[in-house]
DNA sequence: TCCTTGACCAGAG
DNA sequence: CCTCTGGCCAAGG
C-alpha cells in the first residue's frame, strides 16, 4: 500500500468540470499538509492512465507547470476548458466557482489501508 | 546514509 | 501584489 494509491483514489473521484487543489487532495486522502506529496505522486501518474491529473492545481488556482511540461501547460489548459472551466484573462481559475466540495464524506482511511 | 530537489501551502512582512 | 520561511516527505545521486 504506497501512500500514493490514496492520492489516485481521491483524484480519480474528481467530478468533470471540477477541480481540486493540492492542498485538499492531500487532506483528502488522509495526509493532512503534504501537498508537496500530491504534487510528487501526480509527477509520476502516466498521463495515459485514468487519473484526471489535469483537474488538479495549485492554492492560487493556476496550474502549475512542472519542468518536464516545458510551457506544454496549455494541454491541463485545455483539457479543463472542455469541461467547462473558465480561466479568467490572467490565466487563473475561480476556485469560488469550480472548487470540487465532495458531497459524500469520503472515508477515509478505511478504504485505502 | 546524507544531501538536494520538488506539478505545494500558509503565514508573515 | 511581492518575497521569504518553515514544514512536510519520497526519490535519486
Amino acid at each position: 500500500m504506497s501512500i500514493y494509491d490514496a492520492i489516485y483514489a481521491v483524484v480519480s473521484q474528481i467530478p468533470r468540470g471540477k477541480v481540486a487543489t493540492y492542498g485538499q487532495v492531500a487532506a483528502l486522502a488522509n495526509l493532512p499538509g503534504q501537498a508537496r506529496l500530491v504534487g510528487y505522486a501526480l509527477y509520476r501518474v502516466d498521463h495515459s492512465s485514468d487519473i484526471p491529473w489535469h483537474r488538479v492545481i495549485n492554492a492560487k488556482g493556476e496550474i502549475s507547470q512542472s519542468p518536464f511540461r516545458y510551457g506544454s501547460d496549455d494541454v491541463q489548459r485545455s483539457l479543463l476548458e472542455q469541461e467547462g472551466i473558465q480561466f479568467s484573462p490572467v490565466g487563473k481559475i475561480s476556485l469560488k466557482e469550480y472548487c470540487w466540495q465532495p458531497s459524500l464524506p469520503l472515508p477515509p482511511a478505511s478504504l485505502f489501508q
